[in-house]
DNA sequence: TATGAATGAGTATTCATTCAT
DNA sequence: CATGAATGAATACTCATTCAT
């Protein structure tokens, strides 16, 4: 008969078994993560943890839709602030850059383990799209405003471009998957900047 | 019993069976495949294969490195024939746009799978590093031929170039590894490509 | 704080979790139904439920002494307006046609389900054989009066005429467990009716 | 390449592994019986188990078929002996009391089981009712047998009279599933004999 | 009394690899 | 060399029961 706090704490532990969840699922990969491994970390039963989640799978989708809604809401709100498309990307940039590979690492194994395993199952490729549009549509606006802005190219197909931008850092990120120097990767970082910037930009003078 | 028949059937089994296993790994992944679908699929016994491979590990390794060296000589040799670097990243492009996207979707899976794959066993990592560094030097190799022409700017980091061409190639394959049409497929590939000569040519009036 | 009001209550609720748990055994199964389906499906807690009784076990058993009294306290009062043995069958008789096979069948899956789980607890057999007295009792009294009236023949081992007439009835309601039509049912439970009484009365003309 | 050794082999070891499931089964039930008490009692792996059998359900139904056709097969060759369809139904009458009780307790146990394990899979019903219609074909085929002969009743409906002999016999059964004397049981048989016969003769007079 | 979160033992099935024939 | 029967470790999920609030 007391809702609120039931309701709160219940909230408050699914929160806490799905970040327990994510370091064991980075640390080992979703299919080797064991559900004995997970309640080991979390130091709950195997009980206690079905009582929030249905399954494993479960836990997994969750998870990667709160992960990409809070990197859109991040950069939404921080984007405010700047108003220059550029400036926008530069930003962006350079969140790439400050991100230690090490996590770039393991954040990009999860990723792309869950591509393969959603690429197994159709009715998860639905729901995949969504997440990934949302990624797509950020840059898309960006992009537009951009070209309203008179800092882009009026000719850009904004939709590819957008696309290109995230091949890249995601291509870039898959080849730093398994081995290359921090170092290195931001130099690489740098380029990649360089190169966006003088297709997107009407005045290639005015690259970096 | 002369060594060189015997010799010789065991390499063209050994090729066979490498073959078929290609076909299930695609097909279903690697974890996904059991020796019993290879044998099935072979139309051979488990004894036999194992007396060609000493595990299924050893066969997807084989595996990757033959993909990757049939690509390399297939581009190599054409190369010969094309004196100009912009044309040969034209041809190239032409290669992945020409590319059936259930194909491409296959082997991005493929590979993808032996990278994560990869990303745990630390002694496969320095392995993987040669394999890619194949890609890579063909690539830098063949910007640096286009500098060295003045077809392309002089002042190219050739190496970091090389990685960020993998690096949207990739990126895009990616990105369709769950859906997509073969026609926005198409357009981003173009793109790509204005975006990546954009960046390397010396006068970017003139690009396509 | 009334003694009384408590002990009337706790009777009234304790009936209520019967009849719930009752419907849910009936529609799924003993084994099959979860202590969650029950409390669900009555709309208490767990705890509540285990107020009232100690395990699953021990309600299946209340329940099924409960349905056992019901139906000899029901065939009793109603013997009481027959005097006539052979009245009294054809009435069982009737009861027998009249159910619906759909809840025959739930009715007999729920008997057999006890049986074989009483099977393998020997401290239950007691338990059943008292259960099952109470019905065979009810048909030895009958005949025996039967016999005394003059209706039956004198050289009946009643009680094992008792026996047969449930084994009669049990074993058909076995075989349509699975199957079969209710007009055929019906037949079958006529000839049944015909087999019994031809075993019965004194003079075979008699019969139907 | 040596089909005949190897398919007479596996034609064994599937038997013995059927007969030893089938020990397990009827002591503890189907449900309880788990596959590590099958292979412990076979002294066998589970994988060589699930080599032979793809799920324990399936040992079930494939064991439950084997028994049915060799009652039938076994009651068939043996009425070939006996002409008269009294002396056949006499016949069958005495194997059911020579039966001791405690076997027939367990094959009780274990058809109930089956049937109950049926009823809740619809998929199953189709193949249960084939089953059981051997059983009462042979009944039923006996009955015509004796009304051509003049032994029996001409106006009996013969299949109706098949479903009741087997009623009997399995309600009989069932009673005696949970307790009775071997004593107490072989004389309800010998009632149910005399009941059955005195439904199907004509001159009740030549009973017993 | 009522609640419902937590417990944790229990189980069918898969599959890479071996090895006797 | 080839065969394929055998091995056995490994794993997600269920559910009757308890007990702190």
């Amino acid at each position: 008969m007391s809702p609120k706090v039931t309701e709160r704490y219940r909230e408050e532990k699914r929160a806490a078994i799905l970040a327990g969840a994510l370091e064991c699922f980075i640390e080992k990969g979703f299919q080797a993560t064991t559900i004995d491994d997970i309640v080991r970390h979390l130091g709950i039963s195997k009980g206690a943890l079905y009582g929030y989640f249905p399954s494993k799978e479960d836990m997994y989708l969750q998870m990667a839709h709160k992960r990409m809604d809070d990197m859109v809401g991040s950069l939404t709100s921080r984007f405010k602030e700047l108003p220059l498309a550029a400036d926008r990307l530069h930003y962006l940039f350079g969140r790439f850059q400050s991100q230690p590979l090490s996590e770039l690492r393991k954040w990009m194994a999860f990723h792309m383990e869950f591509m393969l395993y959603a690429s197994r199952r159709p009715e998860l490729i639905e729901m995949h799209q969504q997440y990934i549009s949302k990624a797509i549509q950020l840059i898309d606006t960006l992009i537009q405003a951009g070209v309203k802005n008179g800092e882009f190219r009026a000719d850009l197909d904004t939709e590819s471009a957008s696309y290109l931008f995230w091949s890249v850092r995601d291509g870039l990120a898959l080849h730093f998957l398994l081995g290359g120097t921090e170092e290195r990767y931001k130099q690489h970082v740098a380029d990649m900047e360089a190169m966006v910037l003088r297709y997107l930009l009407k005045t290639p003078a005015a690259e970096i």
